[in-house]
DNA sequence: CGTCTGGTTGATACGACTCAAATTTGGTGG
DNA sequence: CCACCAAATTTGAGTCGTATCAACCAGACG
């Protein structure tokens, strides 16, 4: 249940059994979100920090008008809000894809973990430095890139995320997404989505179906999307293939 | 000199006079940038911290194509890079748009001020979470506002921005960006972003020139851009008209 | 089975892009 | 202080990518 949050936090560094073990006594209050139900909204006051331990979500924001963007996704091992509790009020909201299983964490406790574990520090330090590299990818993403790219570089990125937390295999990995979901992380339109969604699976980028994502060949569409990966820093010690304790 | 730094922190907490002293003693270090040039590349690896102490600068992405995004702006009182030396590589690109000056910090001597000055380091936290929060606010703002609302939103929130620091005056501020860098800091083309200056500029909203951005009235082009400043995070206990010590 | 959500298709419209040239502005040196 | 040059802005005409609107279809589910 926990290993999505081990794995994303050793790809930074390794922890010790008692970092792991102070890790796991802070995920003990679960709270079950029904799919497409809000975690916490605009407007609210943050009190706690919360993690994901299955299912996916998205952060959002709306304007005046009714449009929505999502701006950007929850996969297991993902903190929603690590250090948001500082703030008066929430900037957007957070709310489920699928059914969302997360942990709900005092400010308080969490704090402790830091200072008892500065391993652990660290690594929720370098969590919240790729959250804030992945968000200027968004930006840059969404305007640079036309549909047909855009799109091959957001399916890129969600394919990658799941894999360096062990939950992808070599092709393919669940994708609970619809087409108007990616039609607002992505600021196209339902239609044109589904058009380029066509013209990727004609050029055997890509196929999704039976909420899954398949990929046959990653480095192929990662050439189509001009995507270059160093943004998510998967390269740090814990990603060492020997890295255990 | 320093005093947009001060501003811009106390706008979340009220700093003591031992605060701001070890403050400015982090600030001795100087590098002049020319403009136009950059401050770190892309590949680099971050060793230090930056910190704007005058001018303007911008964050960038750019494509293997050739196409570029400005990804965010610096003005005085903005840390460039508060944590990231923590990282193996730069995913981005630091260049100034004015003359820039700069304050060169050690990562261990900003580390020894958090530990001696836990209202700093509360501030500096703050500052991170309004990085994050304006970086959001522009994904949203690429992905969901047409042309006109899009420029309008980004030229309040620089005027806001250069307004907390007492940078601006009641409707007009320094304003160093050219057609083409609101181009590619919107995802527009330097043409169209013309055009569009003229529409706003045709309804009274808007006014650039000499180097000047004049906003007459700041609440009918919020209302335009469908502006809603909450992630500014401007209303915290540093913002309190009696707040001095 | 009917209903519903998500996906697909077609026709048309429009916002934004492209390319190319003209004009204005601002800085520099004579 | 004027002449010059480069940078920045402005204009026009034509095109293209993406949006819009309105159906239609397929599988999931009760």
């Amino acid at each position: 249940m926990e290993s999505a949050l081990f794995k994303r936090l050793e790809l930074f560094t390794r922890l010790s059994s008692e970092d792991r073990a102070a890790l796991s006594r802070l995920t003990t209050k679960i709270r079950v979100i029904e799919p497409r139900k809000d975690l916490i909204r605009e407007g609210d006051l943050p009190t706690h920090v919360n993690l994901v331990l299955r299912g996916w979500g998205a952060r959002y924001k709306m304007l005046p008008d009714g449009k929505r963007s999502l701006v950007g996704f929850f996969i297991p091992g993902d903190f929603c809000d690590l250090n948001t509790y500082i703030l008066k009020q929430m900037d957007h909201s957070i709310g489920a894809i699928t059914s969302l299983r997360v942990a709900t964490i005092e400010p308080h406790d969490l704090l402790q973990l830091m200072v008892d574990h500065p391993q652990v520090t660290q690594a929720l330090l370098w969590h919240e430095l790729v959250n804030a590299a992945v968000q200027r990818e968004w930006t840059h993403n969404i305007g640079a890139r036309p549909a047909f790219q855009r799109l091959a570089h957001l399916l890129v990125e969600l394919f990658m995320r799941m894999q360096s937390i062990g939950l992808a295999d070599a092709n393919s990995c669940d994708f609970p997404l619809t087409q108007y979901d990616l039609a607002e992380a992505t600021g196209l339109t339902p239609v044109h989505v589904n058009r380029t969604l066509q013209l990727l699976r004609g050029e055997l980028l890509v196929e999704i179906g039976q909420k899954r994502l398949r990929i046959p060949d990653l480095a192929r569409l990662q050439e189509a999307a001009m995507f270059n990966p160093n943004y998510l820093h998967l390269d740090r010690d814990g990603a060492d293939p020997d890295a255990h304790d």
